[in-house]
RNA sequence: GCGUUCGUAGCUCAACUGGAUAGAGCGCCUGACUUCGGAUCAGGAGGUUGAGGGUUCAAAUCCUUCCGGGCGCACCA
C-alpha cells in the first residue's frame, strides 16, 4: 500500500470513530477525500482535503473543523512531527523522523515492488496492428511503444496482459499489394516497367520481397497474375510482416498473440458475430441515412445489413456490407472483437493512430452490443509524430512511397532514446520528434539526463566501494535530513501515486516527467558539494552520513523501476 | 456541415480524473570547473491558461456560446 493509501486510510477511521465528537452528520463515504503531494511551496510530506469535503456536506467552516480533526489527529497517531492547517483548510502533515525511516527502510527492503498498485485484473491491449502492406513507419512507432509500455506497467501492477496484433491480411489493400509485389518481378524478371498508380505500392520494400520470392521460386514463370495469386500473397504477406516483426524486435516489443484476419473469416467468426447481433435485434436489414452535407446525386439508396450502433451512443448506424454483398471492415473487426470478448478478459485496450479517431464510437457500440455491456473497451488514441532534422521538419509522402520508416529511425537513433522520447510527450498531443537533439548527450536530451543520473549514483557507490544495495542501517538519534534531502525524500514518496494515475488513466506519460523531475532533483543535490564543500557527500574515502547513502539509494530503486516499466535500459556507467 | 481532439510563458509542453502562489525544458540575461563524473548546477526576467458567460468554498480542468489549428466523415482498410 501506498503512503497515501495508508495515510487516507487512518484519516477515515478515526474520523468515523470521532464522528460524534466532530459533530459530523454525513460522511458521504468519504467520496473525492484524498490525500495527496502537497505544492513544493509548502514543508509538509502529505496533505488532506478532508475538512474541506467534510465541511461542505455538513455546512461547517472547514478550517474549524480541520482544527478538530487536527487535534483528533495529534491525540491518536504519532506518525506526524507537525501538521498544519493551510489554504482554504487543507491538513498538512510532516511526518515524524521514525516514519521517515521507516518509509525509507521500506523501499529499500522491497525494492523491486516499490510503487506497485496491487491489481490482478486480465488485459488485452490491441496495438501497432500496422497494414502488412509494408515496413512500419514513424506514428506507427509512438503506437508499439505506447501500447507496450502501457502492459508493462499493468503487468508491474500484477495484472495479466495479453499484448496482440491484428493483421489486415485481407481485402483491397492486399490484392493492390500482392499486384504490386507481382510487377515488380515482372520488373525484374521480363524487364517491364513498373507503371505506378494510386492503387499501388511502389515502395523499394516490393522490389526486395519480388527478389525473395523469385529465389525461393525458380520454377514459377510468374505470367499469370491470377493463377500466381495465392502463391503471391503467401509469400508477400510472410515477407512484410517479417519486415514488421524485425522493427519491433528492434524497439524492444514483442507481440503474445498476431491474430488474422483471413483466418477470421476462414474460421466464419464474421457470421457468428452478426448473427449474435441479429438474434439481439441490433442488426437489421434497412437503409442508411445519406452522410449529411451531401448532395443526393451520388447517393445510392440501397438495402444491406445494418448494426444498429446510435443505440450505444454512435452518431449514425453503420453498414455491415458492401454492395457486393461482401462484409464491411467494420463487420470483420466486429468479428475480431467477439473474439476477444469471448476470451473473458476483465479489459480490452485498442491503441489507435489519429487517423483512426472517427471509428473508435463504432467499434466501443458494438463491443458494448456483443458483451451486454459488460465488456469495456477503452481506445486510446496516439496523435501525429512530426520529424524534425537540422530544425526543419520533414514531410512523408505515402504517394511517392517515401517516409521515414522505423528503421530508418532505429538506424539512427537508439531504441532507448525513440522510446523515451516517444513518451514524453501526452498521448493526445502532437510529438516533435527531432533527430539532431535525440543524439546529444546533454540536458537537452531527457533520456541521456534521467540514465546520467543512475549512473552517477553508481559512481558514488563505486567509490565508496559498496554495492547499489549494501545494507543501510539508519539511526533514529541522530537522523537529520537537509532540506533537498526531503525534498528528494518526498518525490520518491510521490512514486506509488505515479504509478497509480499513470495506470488508472492509462498515461505512461506521466512516468517519463517523473522522472526527468526526479532526476534534476537528484543532479541539484549531487552539485551542492561545488557550491558549499560541506556538502559533499564523501570525505577521506568514507560517506559522511548514512542518510546520504539512504536518500540516493531510493532515487535509484525509482529509477530503476521507472525505467523499466519504459523499456529503456539503465547503464551503471556511461 | 457533423463528429472528435487540442488551444497554457517568445517556442515545445506538464499540471495528481475540481484544489492552495499554474510548473518544466529550450531561448534570453547573470554566475559556479585545484570535479564524490561541470555530460552538471545556482540565480533572474517571462502568464488575464484563445474569448465571453455559467456551476461552487475552490475551475486550465466541468457545462455553454463563440474563435482558431489537427484528424475523421456511405459503399476503403
Amino acid at each position: 500500500m501506498s503512503i497515501f493509501e495508508i495515510y487516507i486510510n487512518k484519516i477515515k477511521e478515526l474520523i468515523k470513530k470521532k464522528q460524534k465528537n466532530l459533530e459530523l452528520k454525513n460522511l458521504n463515504d468519504f467520496k473525492n477525500v484524498t490525500v495527496e503531494v502537497p505544492p513544493s511551496n509548502f514543508d509538509s510530506d502529505l496533505s488532506c482535503n478532508v475538512s474541506l469535503i467534510l465541511g461542505k456536506i455538513n455546512k461547517k467552516n472547514p478550517k474549524e473543523l480541520a482544527e478538530k480533526i487536527k487535534k483528533i489527529i495529534y491525540e491518536n497517531l504519532n506518525d506526524f512531527e507537525n501538521i498544519e492547517i493551510a489554504g482554504p483548510g487543507f491538513l498538512n502533515f510532516k511526518l515524524s523522523k521514525a516514519s521517515l525511516i521507516a518509509n525509507i527502510n521500506g523501499i529499500i527492503k522491497n525494492r523491486e515492488t516499490y510503487g506497485r498498485k496491487n491489481s490482478n485484473k486480465t488485459y488485452n491491449i490491441e496495438f501497432v496492428s500496422a497494414n502488412p502492406t509494408g515496413p512500419m513507419h514513424v506514428g506507427h512507432c509512438r503506437g508499439a511503444i505506447f501500447g507496450d509500455v502501457l502492459a508493462n506497467l499493468l503487468k508491474f501492477n500484477g495484472n495479466k496482459v495479453t499484448k496482440e496484433y491484428y493483421i489486415n491480411d485481407y481485402g483491397n489493400q492486399i490484392y493492390n499489394f500482392v499486384k504490386s509485389v507481382f510487377l515488380r518481378i515482372r520488373e525484374i524478371k521480363y524487364d517491364e516497367e513498373f507503371i505506378n498508380n494510386e492503387d499501388l505500392y511502389p515502395g523499394e520494400y516490393i522490389i526486395l520481397i519480388g527478389k525473395k520470392i523469385i529465389d525461393e521460386n525458380k520454377n514459377e514463370k510468374f505470367d499469370n497474375f491470377k493463377k500466381s495469386f495465392e502463391l503471391l500473397k503467401k509469400y508477400s504477406l510472410k515477407y512484410s510482416m517479417e519486415l514488421i516483426k524485425t522493427d519491433l524486435k528492434n524497439l524492444g516489443i514483442k507481440h503474445d498473440i498476431f491474430f488474422s484476419e483471413s483466418v477470421l473469416i476462414k474460421n466464419k467468426l464474421v457470421d457468428k458475430a452478426v448473427s449474435h447481433l441479429r438474434d439481439k435485434k441490433f442488426v437489421v436489414d434497412g437503409y442508411l441515412k445519406p452522410p449529411k452535407g451531401e448532395t443526393d446525386s451520388n447517393w445510392k439508396k440501397q438495402k444491406r445489413l445494418i448494426f444498429k450502433s446510435t443505440l450505444f451512443g454512435d452518431d449514425t448506424d453503420r453498414a455491415l456490407q458492401k454492395n457486393d454483398s461482401s462484409w464491411t471492415y467494420f463487420a470483420n473487426d466486429i468479428g475480431y472483437h467477439m473474439d476477444k470478448v469471448n476470451r473473458k478478459y476483465d479489459y480490452l485496450i485498442n491503441v489507435l493512430g489519429a487517423d483512426h479517431t472517427g471509428y473508435i464510437k463504432r467499434i466501443t457500440a458494438a463491443v458494448s452490443a456483443i458483451s451486454d455491456n459488460k465488456t469495456n473497451l477503452d481506445c486510446k488514441v496516439c496523435q501525429l509524430v512530426k520529424l524534425f532534422k537540422n530544425g526543419k521538419p520533414f514531410k512523408m509522402s505515402k504517394r511517392a512511397g517515401e517516409f521515414i520508416s522505423a528503421k530508418d529511425l532505429l538506424d539512427e537513433v537508439d531504441k532507448d532514446a525513440i522510446r523515451f522520447i516517444m513518451l514524453n510527450r501526452s498521448n493526445d498531443v502532437e510529438l516533435d520528434f527531432d533527430f539532431d537533439k535525440i543524439l546529444e548527450k546533454n540536458k537537452e536530451n531527457p533520456v541521456f539526463y534521467v540514465q546520467y543520473s543512475f549512473a552517477r549514483i553508481n559512481s558514488l557507490f563505486r567509490n565508496l566501494n559498496k554495492k547499489l544495495d549494501y545494507d543501510i542501517s539508519l539511526n533514529i538519534k541522530n537522523f537529520n535530513l537537509n532540506d533537498i534531502e526531503a525534498k528528494i525524500l518526498r518525490k520518491v514518496l510521490e512514486w506509488p501515486k505515479i504509478v497509480e494515475v499513470s495506470s488508472t488513466k492509462l498515461e505512461p506519460h506521466r512516468i517519463t516527467y517523473y522522472l526527468y523531475e526526479l532526476a534534476t532533483l537528484f543532479h541539484s543535490y549531487w552539485s551542492m558539494g561545488n557550491e558549499d564543500f560541506n556538502l559533499k557527500f564523501i570525505e577521506n574515502g568514507k560517506i559522511k552520513r548514512e542518510e546520504i547513502l539512504a536518500i540516493v539509494s531510493t532515487v535509484a530503486i525509482v529509477v530503476k523501476r521507472g525505467m523499466n516499466i519504459l523499456g529503456v535500459s539503465l547503464p551503471e556507467q556511461m
